[in-house]
DNA sequence: ATGCCTCCCCGAGGGAGA
């Protein structure tokens, strides 16, 4: 089964890109960031006539997110527990039935720029959110997966000029500790435990020529408990897709789980 | 590089992204 993640940075802007994608890579799953759309909007059909069941949580202008799923998909929740004043859509989680049941859950995390202040405190209150939803997952001993754009990088190895991002909220030492603290639960980094060494991205500004110099950050990321991580059989990073016609600054990152 | 594009809102130009 090919799960993948893939910020689209909207769902208009994206109409003839994304079915593109989708009919070249035919993944089984896949969690959509930024569709920047309310639920109403959303294209459905565009997906439904693909063989894709859809569900969506979104808002009007920002952010939002999405679920397609050419399994049927059960037990669909939208927002991430810890704060009920939240009101930014950026978490949606689902079962999906393969030859077993896996949890599947769709993040947009918080930019958090500029640090320090109130967008830094919501980015680094909502992680710890994150926390706890990612520590009821392991001690549910189930197979489930966390993936989306995180924006974090890791590691310096994750961006092209590191020494460009040292102040930027993506890469601040509480920024990455706060992302420590959820791997150290015992998930495992999807891209990580395949591919090892600088120049793997999945984000490039449409600024400056970004692309083309290969200036990029990791910043979308898959994250397994052990239960997932012992079906993975691979895991890699679509760029091509940033070379595309009209693209998404971002591109899709997909796992194929044995399932 | 506190912003070189692109997205959204709408129907100008500002907020947001990373």
């Amino acid at each position: 089964m090919k799960i993948a993640t893939f910020n689209i940075n909207g769902i208009k802007a994206r109409a003839e890109a994304l079915p593109r994608w989708l009919d070249e890579a035919q993944p089984d799953v896949v969690l959509l960031q930024e569709i920047k759309s309310v639920d109403e909007n959303f294209p459905r059909e565009m997906f439904e006539e693909r063989g894709y069941n859809v569900e969506t949580h979104g808002q009007k202008s920002f952010n939002g997110v999405a679920i397609l799923s050419k399994l049927p998909l059960e037990d669909v929740s939208r927002g991430l527990p810890g704060d009920d004043e939240d009101e930014q859509a950026r978490w949606i989680e689902a079962t999906v039935i393969g030859k077993q049941a896996l949890r599947i859950c769709g993040l947009y995390l918080p930019n958090g720029n500029p640090v320090p202040g109130p967008k830094y405190d919501y980015k680094l209150a909502w992680m710890e959110r994150l926390y706890h939803r990612a520590r009821e997952l392991m001690a549910s001993e189930e197979a489930a997966l966390m993936a989306g754009d995180y924006n974090i990088i890791p590691q310096a190895e994750d961006a092209a000029r590191p020494d460009a991002w040292r102040e930027d909220a993506l890469f601040r030492p509480e920024s990455r500790a706060a992302f420590r603290k959820v791997l150290n639960l015992g998930f495992t980094e999807a891209f990580r435990a395949r591919t090892q060494g600088p120049g793997h991205y999945s984000f490039w500004d449409y600024q400056a020529g970004a692309w083309n110099k290969n200036d990029g950050i990791r910043i979308d990321h898959f994250l397994l408990t052990p239960q997932a991580a012992d079906l993975m059989r691979d895991c890699q990073i679509d760029s091509a897709v940033r070379g595309h016609e009209k693209p998404s600054d971002h591109v899709p990152v997909w796992v194929d789980l044995d399932l």
